[in-house]
DNA sequence: CCTGGCACTCTCGGCGGCTGAGTGCCAGCA
DNA sequence: TGCTGGCACTCAGCCGCCGAGAGTGCCAGG
């Protein structure tokens, strides 16, 4: 277990590294933090700490620098959620408020969180799997085509073509929307396929195929459509990365084009609150130098998508913290109003 | 006016900078391009093109490279378009059959693009304005409460949450849906104003409030989502960028999110064919160090939108332009059958 | 257990010299 | 007139060297 003090000295550490981007060293330590011992005593802690794995050094005769351990450690124990000032807070809301549909609350949402945190935001879509059917439409494009349309209770649409096997009569749809959506309206997207399962049997023969094919649509949209997207803003952000440029900011930027990746990240945070991961936490090739803290969001006491930021491992966690927390309540209220 | 052998030697030199990335001399010059003249001959030439603002040496003792000036020559008279090879043809229709909606076109254009030329690539969105309404619906999701969905020939949906001014008939509603889409579809957007004007007139006077409600959702939705969106990718393409890192690639990405500043590059290319703008005639600081290739595309005869790459000005122009045409041409079959 | 002192290590920046690529110019030749 | 070979010149980049400074580890003393 490591003493009081030597805890203050790994805080220390990280906040002064995390200003200057510099290793820093024993001397400047108890100058700019005022600590009531000598540079020795912190040369001993510090040799201590790096023992433990705390920290490191780049070379012989520089500084200390946080590793991915001494991070961990003091966004566990020693670093609190940085609340927002006022000014943001207000900031925050008039910028959100106004978004005229889903896709605007989710861009206004990542640019927004790009400029708080002054790194690269990602921001979830509003998970269908949680989400329940709001209206199922049918249209007739011609006699054989049929155009599907699911609104969910989060304001997402998605729409579908589908090609019938033979003609549909006008009252046959009319009667086969009705009947779809006294049945799923309300009801979660899991339930649905029970849900409608029979319905072909209502119906004459000569519909049937294309019964099935609209319910076929339905089901796969539901499904496939479950695959999350995402927006990713503030990538401008990396620049300020560090000073080893092309082979520091390559892998990341390829990690963000894969969405795949990037939800597999935000997934993996089963913690419905706050979760932050740190350079090889994310188990990542190109993130290894990264870290990334993210929260679920929602437009009731329940999380539909997850919110976040990407950033160099050497970053300012309570400040990031703060304002991606701040970020991801306002959009719950922007969500649970609309 | 320049000689027949000095463009010649224009074009090696493009070519061999494009290839290399390093100033070019004229002795690698004569060697890897056989002209039959010797270095001190090309040095003369060489003298004349910096002369006429051709090319630039950046230090006294380097080779050559060319300036925009140089760039837009060669693009205008030297270079042709480079078509794909047949391997490259089957990979992109490959890629882009399966596409399930508009989203997943786009997104597949955009990574195709992006892997293809190795560069930035931008897909703008099927734009709305030159778009015709396929199905306007109109759904009561609560007595006063009506969403509107409109539905367009590029198989765009569109969708807005209506508060009425009080309650509408369902019988009313199936009215005003038919003969909305009685008059509208098969419309251009911009005629749709002057087609629905007099609507209301038809309803009783208690309706008026929610139809002109309606009505004025539609309208706003045609102006307002005319804006255009767009879709980037591969920027990790950037990092293959140049040598001065942070500096040149910095002001791209911040350009490269600001979707009015690449909305403005696109729309600015009104040749409906292929458009080259070579560094400075981008007129925007951050993008002066790049050239953007776009042209149009659409599902039609007539272009609905636009595509291209945005890369360093020393690009494989042959290449990136039979890549871009290449590109926009399937991806207005795949638009067409759909 | 803390502290001051001391010797040691290693990075970084500046300086000088060398090398090589590339140039411009000139005189000669077809 | 236009091409060519020759030649002197320039300058960026590289290497090696050195000194300064920052930072460390260790030790002996309070």
């Amino acid at each position: 277990m490591l003493s009081e003090r030597r805890l203050e000295v790994l805080r220390a550490i990280v906040q002064d590294y995390v200003g200057t981007e510099e290793p820093v060293g024993s001397k400047v330590l108890t100058e700019r933090h005022n600590l009531k011992v000598s540079p020795a005593t912190v040369r001993n802690d510090m040799a201590a700490l790096e023992e433990e794995g705390y920290i490191a050094q780049p070379h012989t005769s520089a500084g200390r620098i946080p590793t991915d351990k001494g991070y961990r450690l003091f966004v566990d124990k020693l670093a609190g959620v940085k609340p927002l000032s006022s000014p943001e807070r207000r900031a925050i809301q008039n910028f959100l408020d106004g978004a005229v549909d889903l896709d605007d609350v989710v861009g206004r949402t990542v640019r927004l969180l790009a400029q708080l945190t002054r790194q690269v935001a990602v921001v979830q879509y509003p998970s269908l799997t949680r989400s329940t059917v709001r209206h199922v439409e049918l249209l007739a494009l011609a006699p054989a085509r049929l155009m599907l349309v699911l609104i969910t209770d989060t304001g997402r649409v998605e729409q579908r073509m589908i090609d019938c096997p033979a003609p549909i009569g006008e009252t046959v749809l009319a009667d086969l929307r009705a009947r779809l959506n006294s049945r799923v309206v309300g009801q979660r997207f899991t339930e649905v396929p029970s849900l409608v399962q029979d319905l072909p049997d209502a119906f004459d023969a000569d519909d049937r195929g294309t019964i099935s094919a609209v319910l076929a649509t339905l089901l796969e949209t539901l499904v496939e459509e479950t695959e999350e997207r995402l927006m990713i803003g503030g990538t401008a952000n990396l620049t300020r990365f560090g000073h080893d440029f092309p082979l520091t900011i390559r892998p990341v930027l390829e990690a963000l084009e894969e969405q795949v990746v990037l939800l597999k990240l935000l997934g993996e945070a089963k913690d419905p609150g706050m979760t932050v991961r740190i350079g090889h936490e994310n188990n990542h090739e190109g993130l290894s130098s990264t870290s990334v803290v993210s929260v679920g969001y929602g437009s009731g006491d329940e999380a539909v998508a997850k919110l976040g930021v990407v950033g160099p491992t050497r970053m300012d966690y309570p400040g990031t913290m703060g304002a991606v927390r701040a970020v991801a309540r306002y959009v719950g209220q922007i969500l649970a109003e609309s």
